[in-house]
DNA sequence: TATGAATGAGCTTTCATTCAT
DNA sequence: TATGAATGAAAGCTCATTCAT
């Protein structure tokens, strides 16, 4: 049984007292409000420090620059971004594990909607500072995940299907829910958002792979 | 038959000279480089002025400030970007309607990268900008043909399936590969990506859609 | 007749305006005196601006940074500074030669000492940006003037001693009355410093120097 | 026998435990090192705190600020460098008393190159701290020996020679190679400047007073 | 129509100093 | 005695915009 890359957890630094790692969680959860909402050069040091209650040389105290806030927040990113295509189980009946990582992609969308943001924003602009993330983190774990869909594919569990693109469009249906946000808000009632793309997805990609 | 809304073409003023209408079009071509590149905080009147070979004073002889060429540049994307779904014919034969519809939102994915990235990184950050013409121009637009689907639907010409869901994944699925081109680029041989794009979304869709 | 290297006069750009080259002139000016008095790290752009009589901001309209004209302020000097070692005549008399250049010295002691304790604040600090000048320029000029002072000394013409310690003395004793003249203002009036300095200089090098 | 103005040892506080002394000497050392090198504004606490091994609100226990250390720095320093002149004997034999000063003073140029920075930097900035001791310790001492070598000379003991200028250039002379030591480093192999320097100094004063 | 020159507002960052323990 | 934590003031620098021609 192959086993998905990447499974090493971060190794958190323990050499931090109580309050340090308290506020550097309050500054990274508000630079996570701002960057995703803002952009990284449209976040200032000064709307950070307001959201997390502290003075902005006190910020600076934490990390070594705006740069480095968003650095350690892409950093933590990843890692819980790329978790549900980890844990699609090599063993598991084909079609339920692929939508079962649909399901859990969307509620990601829902429950990490910054995040999801955050994440868009960098892309979008060339991945300036993730860039190096994605040839060593992504790339393989999307090899081995295509490779795997492939197999499945090959031994007829699956329709026929590119399993980038595939991957491609359940990254897209799911985090065009929270990416496009505001746009959906205009569009739909926001109570049928979620319960409704629920529905729609497991159609869409039940009959896609169902053989 | 009914009509698409929103078909009146913007009114051009004619008074312009065809230096100014060569300069505003430099301009705006120049802007669309940087702002979707760059968002609209990350871009600088500097960047402009040298892509588009003008000193910065003279962008503001045209221009009112950064934000109104920003503001003109979504305004003409609007139109554009709206169009394919304008052109969705009632008449028409609904399945082969909506495919024609997934290929022509993902030629245009294909044709202009720049304005799909100009247009995510404004909703990205609240559509602070665009955000009236979204309730104005988008939403009747999306609900003309969401009624449209419907009656498709409930004609027994498509599966059933929640129209607006529907546009969203067909938005979501085709802008992707414009907006996320930095992390598809890593992950794909670029050379496939456009043919194998048209190919997977017209499976995925067709599927969805055929009753 | 060997000739004094690095003549090469420093090519003016041409291209400036009136205006330009007025303005780079007072900041010149303005951040001579502001960073011979403070030094790079004490001096401020603010100040700088100030002494211009310019804003800020147009001060680094002209400059690319307090760096920058930092920079620009010892490549000038640099030139100034060591002109009167070139202008030492290999066919003249070696005695008045030195002597000349003694009172040469001297002279731009008083008539220059913000440039030479410009100068001095560079050198007392390690010389972090003039470094390079002084084994590129400085070298081969003493490399030069000493082995022209040997020559004099191995022809009898000049009493025996050490060049370059001659050199140390003669830059020592003419740049003390700029660089410690907050000094030598205490302990001596003022009034008496410049011509009992010639004569006292005079009678040191020139016993030194006889045959 | 006339004694030399200013010998009042410094009252040290005699309170101190041995640690407070111990602290206060690694941060006079370290602030000694980094003054001289950077310079009053370019010197910073967390310099001198690393430096010393020390905190830096450490630091701050033991002096009242930036300004506290460096002004003690300075009072330290005026004692040790008035001592060779003041150890000058009016009772000796003219010529050997200055020429063994002039040794003196070249060889503290040698041991405490940092010390002679540190006061040329003060002097250079226009002795905004020192200023006062110049006034009340300096000059007295100087007015002394200058007396006392006026005197030698209207004996014949010595050749002619203004004392204050006189002054001068053995200072300048000795301290050149303490406060020019890169430039001095640049142009000389470093192994022959101090037996080199001292050879030099020697027939250039002893030419000079030599009645 | 075009642009060199200029600037107010605001940005990130540094630093001497203070707070709290 | 010692230090992690915190900050006001100010630094260098950027940038959209305006001025003057």
């Amino acid at each position: 049984m192959r086993q998905a890359p990447g499974d090493a957890p971060p190794e958190e630094d323990t050499t931090m007292s109580r309050i340090q790692l308290r506020n550097r969680g309050l500054i990274l959860e508000a630079a996570l409000e701002v960057f995703s909402k803002q952009g990284f050069r449209g976040a200032t040091l000064d709307q950070i420090a307001v959201e997390a209650g502290l003075s902005k040389p006190n910020i600076l105290y934490y990390f070594d620059g705006k740069e480095d806030i968003h650095v350690t927040l892409l950093d933590q990113l990843m890692d819980r971004w790329l978790a549900p295509l980890r844990e699609i189980d090599p063993d598991g009946e084909p079609l339920e594990e692929l939508m079962c990582y649909v399901h859990r992609k969307l509620e990601m969308s829902q429950e990490f909607p910054r995040e999801s943001r955050l994440f868009a924003n960098e892309i979008l602009q060339g991945a300036p500072r993730i860039g190096p993330h994605l040839e060593r983190d992504l790339q393989p774990l999307v090899d081995w995940a295509s490779a795997l869909i492939q197999r499945w594919v090959d031994a007829g569990a699956l329709a026929p299907v590119d399993p980038r693109h595939l991957i491609f469009s359940i990254w897209a249906t799911t985090q065009h829910y929270a990416d496009f946000e505001t746009q959906v808000g205009v569009l739909m009632d926001s109570a049928q958002v979620h319960s409704g793309a629920k529905a729609h997805l497991d159609v869409l990609f039940r009959r896609l792979l169902t053989p």
